[in-house]
RNA sequence: GCGCUCGUAGCUCAAUGGAUAGAGCAUUUGACUACGGAUCAAAAGGUUAGGGGUUCGAGUCCCUUCGAGCGCGCCA
């Protein structure tokens, strides 16, 4: 199924290559008719001639009476193109009967490592985890439906200086007491109480200290404690995966201790190929093209002044471990805005060294903040971080509220399970929706909201069409390969609409933003909306409701495919 | 000081360099014994923060001012 776009543009191209300017068509979607193509204008100067009549010329040459309807040039040189009905209605009955819905595969396969998520062991999951995930979460299963190979890796901290103390306060609370503590969640009160005693503690400091040297050692009986950390966080963090309802799995776990075997390496082959500086004691990069604030040249700290190698060892190690061992082509790094310098830093001097060489390249999927009202960040009432698993919780209990308020969960469905697909959805699509770049307001009232942009409505938009199959005991492949009559504008705009989701797919993967592929669900319900109000399905006559069961149907799938790749829950009934 | 991101309707957000900048919410007006009424339709709402530039064409690209947020040597 190609892009109807394309296929437009591809009946332009001879009439463009005759006029021997280089010049590409531009087709696009408009409001004004299917279709516009604008290249004329940019032709129109170097061939000293009126857009106008460059277009007509185009529009000559390409024969497109096959095709479309009606051709028309407007304005100072746009083509407004209107496919012919048969057409777009052979089309939609050709994505109707796929089960791709005329999403291709893609015809280059690559490798694709998508990294985020990325919480610390033994600190809680908050508020600042939950765009990594969800958006990252996303991509993966984005980039997969279209056929590419996706790996999963979860770069959680679970290694470092901070762990000294934290493996003294766990023998200090004694081995299962601690464990019980870390296994229930109470990961701000561990962390910040081991905190507590480093800095107040000189004893437990001094002590702290020195376990950090057993560790890095690989002393036996602390590399178990650690082990006794590591594994009470993975177990809580894959119990917060499960209830967001993300694909994250303890198998993806790549922490930091991971690439601790290859740093030493990672600095060796800096030193031999002459990138490494002594700086004040540390060994150093100095890539071109970053300053500090005194205008120097900015240093990517690889190996610190006491020896111990820093996050950028790891960092850097990452990189040549996603594309030589992997064999990955395509480096996604779902993480927040602030990192980007340090990121852009570590690939120039993966580039530097040779590591990160074309066609391989890493991109940085960075996320915006999450704000509360206020429009600061979202705390709780007392300031502090926000649990995640807390912010979940409200999240159903909310969709529960909600739901009550609506007469309560249809019969015979589960309550609680549909405000969990509803809360959690909710949550998820609020993030999604928005550009990722930019930070948004956290607002339950409007995420939990049956209208606007937004989950609930999406969900109940198919649940609706899928109650016009059960009330009329149809069943959707008894009507399929019917070929929609689009007599009426509001079934042509449907099926127009219906044809978008092929492009969808790809916008939102050209520019790695989900809110692209939100952006179309929603206008794809509303143009549903219209048509359902406009055009009676059970009421008309045979040869016509097959049709517009058909379109129901189709969009009903659309719905549920699109949230389905954004993660996000479709209950049959709500 | 240098760098990055952002600034669009009252609010929350859209908009591959393409015509008259679009939705939802809120507001106002209207429709209808209903294929799911917590429905639908319509109106109103804009100097795209300000100024300059590039272009046939700029919310979008470049420069600049203002404002918000975040980075900038041994934490990750």
């Amino acid at each position: 199924m190609a892009d109807l776009a394309s296929l437009v543009a591809a009946r332009l191209q001879p009439a463009f290559d005759a006029l021997e300017v280089g010049a590409d068509p531009v087709v696009r979607p408009s409001d004004r008719a299917d279709f516009q193509a604008n290249g004329a204008l940019g032709l129109a100067k170097r061939l000293k001639r009126t857009p106008r009549d460059v277009a007509a010329d185009v529009v000559a040459a390409a024969a497109l009476d096959d095709l479309c309807s009606t051709v028309e040039i407007a304005g100072p040189g746009f083509v407004n193109l209107t496919l012919r009905d048969d057409v777009l209605a052979g089309l939609v009955a050709a994505v109707a009967c796929d089960d791709r819905l005329g999403v291709p595969v893609a015809a280059k396969s690559e490798t694709v490592v998508v990294d985020y998520s990325a919480p610390n062991v033994a600190k809680e999951m908050h508020v600042g985890h939950l765009r990594t995930t969800i958006i990252g979460d996303a991509l993966v299963r984005i980039l997969g439906h279209v056929g590419h190979t996706v790996i999963r890796e979860n770069h959680i901290g679970d290694w470092g200086t901070p762990f000294g103390m934290l493996i003294e306060h766990l023998l200090d609370l004694g081995e299962t007491a601690g464990a019980a503590e870390l296994s229930m969640g109470d990961l701000n009160g561990f962390y910040q109480q081991a905190r507590r005693k480093f800095d107040g503690d000189v004893g437990f400091a001094d002590r702290a200290r020195a376990r950090v040297v057993a560790l890095q050692a690989g002393d036996a009986e602390t590399m178990r404690l650690w082990t006794v950390l590591v594994e009470q966080s993975a177990a809580y963090f894959q119990v917060v995966y499960e209830r967001l309802g993300v694909l994250l799995t303890p198998g993806d776990l790549m922490g930091e201790s991971v690439y601790n075997p290859m740093l030493a390496g990672v600095v060796e082959d800096l030193a031999a190929a002459g990138l490494l500086v002594d700086s004040d004691g540390a060994q150093c990069v100095f890539p071109p093209g970053f300053t500090n604030r005194d205008n120097e040249p900015l240093p990517l700290i690889v190996r610190k002044g006491d020896g111990g190698y820093g996050y950028a060892a790891t960092d850097l190690a990452t990189v040549r471990d996603r594309i030589d061992r992997v064999g990955a082509t395509w480096l996604l790094y779902c993480v927040g805005a602030p990192q980007a310098q340090h990121l852009q830093m570590v690939w120039v001097v993966c580039e530097m060294a040779g590591w990160l060489r074309p066609p391989a390249r890493a991109v940085h999927v960075a996320n915006g903040s999450v704000l509360g009202a206020d429009g600061k960040l979202l705390r709780t009432r007392a300031g502090t971080s926000l649990r995640l698993v807390d912010l979940l919780d409200e999240a159903v209990a909310r969709a529960a509220e909600v739901l009550a308020a609506r007469g309560g969960a249809p019969d015979g469905v589960d309550a609680a399970v549909l405000a969990r697909q509803i809360g959690i959805g909710a949550v998820k699509y609020a993030d999604l929706s928005t550009d990722r770049l930019r930070d948004y307001q956290f607002d339950w009232d409007r995420m939990l909201s049956f209208d606007g942009n937004t989950a609930p409505y999406l969900q109940y938009a198919r649940a609706r069409i899928r109650s016009i199959f059960a009330r009329s005991g149809v069943d959707p492949l008894a009507v399929a390969g019917t070929v929609p009559t689009l007599a009426e504008p509001a079934e042509r705009a449907l099926a127009r609409e219906l044809l978008g989701f092929e492009a969808a797919v790809a916008d939102t993967i050209d520019k790695l933003s989900p809110h692209r592929l939100c952006s179309y669900l929603f206008g794809l319900a509303g143009v549903f909306t219209a048509f359902y109000e406009a055009c009676p399905v059970l009421k008309a006559e045979v040869s016509v409701r097959d049709g517009r069961l058909v379109l129901c149907d189709l969009t009903a799938r659309v719905l549920r495919t699109g949230l389905d790749l954004l993660g996000i829950e479709t209950p049959d009934r709500m």
